[in-house]
DNA sequence: TTATATATATCGGATATCCAATATTAATAG
DNA sequence: CTATTAATATTGGATATCCGATATATATAA
């Protein structure tokens, strides 16, 4: 079944990087703690670790967040290279989506 | 090659029926029409035949849409039910990214 | 009528996305 | 040291998404 099929149009497939970026611009976070509070936003469960790690790695492989120890953690940041990506699709974001916020 | 590959975190999949029923609220619209008001705001060039037909069969199978003729174009417009999705879906979609348009 | 242009529709397939299950690593409690 | 707990990492696979190519339909021009 489709996503339309399930009275859901908005599943947000294909936004986890640039959420993640997102949010780790606001606050240097660990895989987990990003996890809960992308759960928070979404009013979903926890993307799995499946979800989570691959996906940090393919920005980490980007040039876009570096890792750093911290304990049991490990605490995922952004680069330079990454905010500057970030802005970039931020301002695609908002003028794509221009206009959906409530005034 | 993913999509951090190419230095591009936010390619929007997956946004494509949400997109649509955000655009067809504000005004109903024939399919090329839709196509290039994606296109403009995307900053991309048209969504193929084989994207937003599809898109649109989906949302009408869903009921959120129904097509009218109009001379030799289809005229799209949202349901009932599609407001009803389009108003949920919006309230996700500005919990899930608030803080991300600019102040 | 015939030709042309444009909109709409469908199909096959390449790729991306994400999850579940599993494995590994590391800190700490006992 | 050993067990436990939690974080991190990887892999395989199901599904979704979207495009290119192609087909069909319809209005209008010639």
């Amino acid at each position: 079944m489709n996503r339309e099929g399930a009275g859901d149009c908005c599943d947000m497939r294909g936004m986890l990087g640039f959420l993640i970026l997102f949010l780790l611009s606001k606050k240097p976070m660990h895989g987990q703690e990003l996890a809960g509070e992308i759960a928070n936003r979404k009013g979903e469960k926890k993307p799995s670790p499946g979800t989570i790690y691959p996906a940090l790695k393919s920005l980490r492989e980007a040039g876009f967040i570096v890792e750093e120890k911290d304990g049991k953690t490990i605490v995922y940041s952004l680069t330079e290279r990454g905010e500057n990506a970030l802005k970039l699709a931020k301002r695609k974001f908002v003028k794509t989506f221009f206009g959906i916020f409530p005034e």
